[in-house]
DNA sequence: CCTACCGATCGGTAGG
DNA sequence: CCTACCGATCGGTAGG
């Protein structure tokens, strides 16, 4: 038996919702049009998923996987509060842009989800907010970054990272760690104490 | 004939469908959904709205004219580049917490326009965000700007500004200047030549 | 503003 | 993986 055939299939059918959920919205998307953009018939498609809200469920789950690992190595690493941040602002872009579709997805459709993957969904993003969070109170402490509004901060840090999935299609045309380094350039130059 | 109940019936149902196309999204929004939260029937909302369409495009073009109008008025001072981006980001910041709903149908919903109003709708965007560009540009002439990718500079501000509908539902509650005074000195400090 | 209704399409199931 | 189908709901119209 090959599974490796039904595998594929999945993830075809993961890529097709994600740029119909992305283009029409989550409600406008019917099982049929992801079908068809699939290649099979609507029944079809309950055989790899067992609801339309299953799909939405495992794009926005793995692209939390995604944010969660691509942090994760930093945190025992010896780096200051401001190369945390720097690095940490540079890793989230970087799964951003390489998870563009999906990223769409997980920052709009999530709110489609029902309970109690909801709640779980709130809580998981709660966490890794709070990891970045710690890492400005810590260049804070360290006399590096202005004394702010800490949780205002940190939203408009995200408010301005997670809006990067949308500049593939704009006219701004460059390689992920140049984004990156720009924008959190911007960032950080805007927490620093000015000296 | 008294035409102010029609006028305030239409505004109950642009509040209704706000309210709506907000939580669950344009296409999961039903027109009985917005005619049950007004307490009418779904066939008379067509009395004041030839389509569900209708509703998202005057939501829209609302908004917009509330931007344009917000700073407009700085057009004509003579404000350094400096002032001027902290007064129009300050603006535009006011009109979006002022007008919170209808600033997120705004920024989440216009793609279900269909054309001849979508295209419309995109030329007035990039028209109001020329506006901040040329500021930004002004900045960098005047050398009170570091020399960047302005392009990318005012994606990075407005991805910024516009999440500022959902900071309402947070847990950060201030009053709208001040909200607008600090995400305006995060970023202008971080477009500032450091001396 | 309502009742009554249209054809189309929805998410999902049965059964093979 | 398909055909065939379910009840529910959709946007919108006719007619009053």
């Amino acid at each position: 038996m090959n599974t490796s055939v039904l595998i594929d299939r999945k993830q075809q059918i993961m890529e097709a919702a994600q740029v119909l959920f992305t283009s029409k919205g989550y409600g406008a998307s019917s099982m049929r049009d992801i079908a068809k953009e699939v290649g099979v018939e609507a029944a079809s498609l309950y055989n790899h998923f067992s609801s339309k809200e299953e799909i939405l469920k495992e794009i926005c789950s793995k692209m939390a996987t995604h944010f969660f690992e691509a942090i994760q190595p930093l945190e025992h690493k010896k780096f200051s509060a401001v190369q945390k941040l720097e690095k940490a602002i540079e890793k989230h872009v970087q799964v951003i842009i390489e998870h563009n579709e999906a990223s769409a997805v997980f920052f709009h459709e999530w709110k489609h989800l029902n309970e109690p993957y909801l709640s779980e969904f709130k809580k998981q993003r709660h966490s890794y907010e709070k990891k970045f969070i710690q890492i400005i109170n810590e260049g804070v402490d360290q006399k590096r970054f202005r004394p702010m509004q800490v949780k205002l901060v940190s939203f408009v840090i995200f408010s301005a990272l997670n809006a990067t999935y949308d500049l593939q299609k704009s006219h701004i045309k460059r390689k992920e760690k140049e984004i990156a380094k720009q924008i959190s350039d911007i960032i950080i130059n805007g927490l620093k104490i000015s000296n």
